[in-house]
DNA sequence: TCAGGAATGTTATGTTATAACATTTCACTC
DNA sequence: GAGTGAAATGTTATAACATAACATTCCTGA
């Protein structure tokens, strides 16, 4: 856990990323509720969207703004953008993070006169498997 | 009105249409619920989400998915994804439709195997208006 | 050991969105 | 101009997502 950097993964903020990690399709935070209580547990959302907000400022997990889930981040580090591709059949995720697509972003932004604080970008499609079986 | 394309906009369609622009910023579908009732009417939520729905399809209205809310489209015509620049002090939203960030993006895509079925690219901000007045 | 802040617990409520089925409206045909 | 079927709307209920407010416990460091 690269969490020497002074902030604290306590039980429950373990067991919410080990869930989120668990599933291979977002997760929504509700459904990270049940898998909680499934084996006992009697904790309510508010510990799970604090655990969330906690892991989500630590770069270990993104919330997929389209589909109100969460998703563990493919490269943890820093807090972080990314682009995330959602297959629209299997659910799964690719996150990206394009040097070109943020660039023309900024471009386009800043031409514009605007700052950018947080960015959104999220694609839904097809992903190679499905497109190969499934025509 | 460019309906000349066989699509029918109903009375309440034109009614969560002219709610929608007549707020400067992304409006919530309860918020336009009480702006039609607050004249006497009694609409249900089901009516507003389906004329939203109906305006969506028709490109007249965007969903800010990371906002829950609504704004009408700048450039109305064909269904349209966009990209939006949402001002977090004001709120003001702006519509781009550029080039450049279409095509990084789909040749990021592309490159992973994926197709593209649907867009949300929103970047929260600040505008040139705001930043100007509050350093 | 004893503060003081961070984390969690607890209860309640607010907000956003859809399911399911009934009824009405409207364009079109006969 | 009555019949008909699809589109649109009405109605009721509930699902799904998220936060407010305040109490309590836990951890760390003086
Ligand atoms: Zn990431
Ligand atoms: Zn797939
Ligand atoms: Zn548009
Ligand atoms: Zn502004």
């Amino acid at each position: 856990m690269c969490l020497t950097r002074k902030s604290r993964l306590t039980d429950i903020r373990k067991q919410v990323l080990k869930t989120v990690w668990s599933s291979h399709t977002p997760i929504g935070a509700y459904d990270i509720l049940s898998r909680l209580n499934a084996r006992g547990g009697k904790a309510a959302p508010m510990a799970v969207y604090r655990a969330l907000d906690f892991l989500m400022e630590n770069g270990l997990v993104h919330r997929i703004a389209s589909l109100n889930a969460f998703v563990g981040c493919a490269h943890p580090g820093e807090h972080h953008a990314g682009q995330f591709l959602i297959c629209r059949d299997c659910g799964n995720v690719a996150e990206l993070d394009n040097a070109d697509v943020k660039r023309a972003l900024a471009k386009a932004v800043t031409a514009r006169g605007f700052t950018i604080d947080s960015e959104v970008i999220e694609i839904s499609g097809r992903c190679p498997h499905c497109r190969e079986h499934t025509p």
